[in-house]
DNA sequence: TAGATTGTTAATCGATTAACAATC
DNA sequence: TAGATTGTTAATCGATTAACAATC
């Protein structure tokens, strides 16, 4: 198995697969088929089975998968058989929003430092953390080894927030901020932006 | 020009496009090439050649697109040459941050109706808008003719709501909670899950 | 004019799917 | 055993890219 030859598009299955593997077992599956997980996802029944063949065999003919196991070998795949700990830049009610939202750690990440630049934002409380200046922000991610970051500023601030950020020693951005991120080769960024969705959708409705 | 033919991936990049025009138009810029918009996207210029063509000739030899007529041309195909009135379902802290958002109106749609199921959130007010019963929402929606919808709840109540909105005449829907939905055919729907980029992310993440 | 850039064609590249032997 | 489902191969399908004539 060698990690650099697997299409991107095949390791960006792998987090839906591992969602609804997951929702299986809280609904308490213990076996799944590549049938029945395609269905769920709008996907063939094939191209799972592909995909997983390229990380080793999984199944069993005949019974399909045991949900537990390969919820085990999807965690180690994907590096979520751990905590990754998380900054987020830009506290606002967006910021705010993903700071307390409660479904990170369970699946591989935690927040565990806040970033704004507004003097009146700069040493409050959010749950247990502080909100920091982003004057500190890069030697502070750097002591704590932070390699995942997720940005919520606005757009004319992603960028620079982004540069310190790899500076920083960052190697994954997930960016919230309406703007295409250039980063170094080696740094991964994805990007959320609602529009962007709504407006592809609309395209299809003919009023 | 044959809508149904031309492929969603295509579609899918538009509003990129779009995007980062209007953010050149915002930097004083009057024209750009494929080239340019290719390098700021990280996409390849023929690509953005290969996609417009399936639209039409915007562009001229020599010297390239005009900003403000490649935006118009966008908008007009993307139908965000008009302001979709949206629904938002699930009014938790997420909700709250999306009820807030300015950047929604001036990129063509804006959220006119709030609805959330619990009797301590109905009748509060976000900005003008009153937050509503989810009891009511489907009557509602179809009276106003709502065809956008975001959804913010947990994953539980996603499916149930998803079904609602489509009996009441929605046909896109972004879905924030953590499960993938199942709607009629015709339906188009969109996932936002930050925790399926971050760990398409962290694969890449040797440590 | 000379330089630049488009729109389009054809070739290349890569992803998806159908089919089935293997086997639980 | 009979039925079901895997992992894999080969074929199909579709998307991307390189190249260039046209022309501003």
């Amino acid at each position: 198995m060698v990690r650099s030859e697997i299409p991107d598009i095949v390791v960006g299955r792998l987090p839906l697969y591992l969602r609804a593997l997951t929702r299986l077992q809280n609904d308490g599956a213990d076996f799944t088929s590549s049938h029945e997980l395609g269905q769920r996802l709008g996907i063939s029944s094939a191209q799972i089975r592909k995909d997983l063949s390229h990380f080793g065999e999984f199944g069993k003919q005949g019974t399909g998968y045991d949900i537990a196991s390969l919820i085990d070998a999807l965690q180690g795949i994907l590096h979520a058989d751990r905590v990754w700990p998380v900054a987020l830049v830009g506290i606002g009610d967006l910021g705010h929003a993903l700071a307390h939202y409660g479904g990170f750690t369970n699946r591989g990440f935690t927040i565990t430092q806040l970033f704004d630049k507004d003097p009146t934002k700069i040493g409050q409380r959010i749950n247990s953390l502080v909100i920091e200046s982003a004057d500190v922000m890069q030697a502070s991610i750097r002591k704590a080894r932070i390699k995942v970051a997720m940005i919520a500023t606005p757009a004319d601030s992603a960028q620079i927030v982004a540069d310190a950020l790899v500076q920083g020693g960052v190697l994954a951005i997930l960016n919230y901020a309406p703007i295409t991120l250039t980063t170094s080769n080696g740094v991964r960024v994805q990007h959320i932006d609602p529009v962007i969705h709504l407006q592809r959708m609309a395209y299809y409705i003919n009023e």
